[in-house]
DNA sequence: GCATATGTGGATAATGTTATCCTATTTTAG
DNA sequence: CTAAAATAGGATAACATTATCCACATATGC
């Protein structure tokens, strides 16, 4: 499993919220219906992006989370460490804490090149691209119907 | 976190095994130590090679695991399918059960090239090429500084 | 045969991830 | 001012993965 299910939520929340208007707040258990995940372990993911400043969020009635401003070109990359920290990047295929040029395990220079194409994807893929993609209506954003988005606008 | 420490465990110790003389049997507690893996659990995963046909067993004094018939030539990739099951080659980005071209995930078709790298590194690589390479001296299988194989030979 | 060394298989413990619950605190509507 | 609706934060439970332990079967060397 390339993401931990922590990673998936918090990535496929964020999409959502990318696809809906961007000055209203979006509520918590707004989101978990959509994508059919607990709600109590969203909100936890959530506070968490809003410590680490990729979203905002608003409490009592009208309340709710917003992305940040500007928050449309949040890369997948700054989720994902928020949820992963920094293992990510550096990681090694055999799980050694050291794995560099100069001490290689014997997959190292296999390793990299592909490991870098998964970075870039995750770099250059933004909530922007992703919630425009959403919006065609050909995509999905969980395994539950209401979540494709194309037959939703009134 | 790509593969799981029993993934990781079965690469090593199967490396390990590539490494040294195919006719005599290879110790559990052997491979344990030299890749600094706790010996009961390792035994579990070893037994699951067995099972899976990419390990023989011997039993009793002189006992120990072996590579199967022709083993210098299992990729890693049916190494992790023992330990992983399907799950990996089909897996989505974000998590979903069904995720295809015809229902997928706004994450998909920029993530099939990618997941395509992956499976065609695991499964290019065999046993051979990475004993090989360990064998040159210049590569590690383990952080524990015993695992270096170079300086080993009498 | 006996002692020793090994894998086998089942049960159990420890740990980390995922999920839930409960009590604040904040904000708005009336 | 009060009730309702939302997030915040801490404690706890459920679950999966990782790790350990023990009684057993098997093979070898003496």
């Amino acid at each position: 499993m390339i993401l931990s299910r922590t990673s998936q939520y918090a990535v496929q929340a964020l999409i959502y919220m990318a696809t809906q208007p961007a000055d209203t707040p979006v509520l918590n258990k707004d989101i978990a219906a959509r994508l059919g995940v607990p709600a109590p372990y969203l909100t936890k993911i959530l506070q968490s992006m809003v410590k680490g400043n990729l979203l905002v969020s608003f409490r009592g009635r009208l309340g709710g989370f917003c992305l940040r401003e500007g928050g449309k070109e949040i890369s997948l990359m700054q989720i994902v460490q928020l949820t992963e920290g920094m293992a990510f990047t550096e990681s090694c295929l055999l799980g050694l804490k050291k794995c560099s040029a100069e001490t290689a395990c014997p997959l190292h220079f296999r390793w990299v090149p592909v490991k870098e194409k998964i970075i870039d994807l995750l770099q250059e893929t933004t909530l922007d691209k992703l919630a425009t993609a959403v919006n065609t209506g050909k995509y999905r954003l969980a395994d539950i119907p209401g979540s494709l988005f194309g037959s939703l606008a009134p």
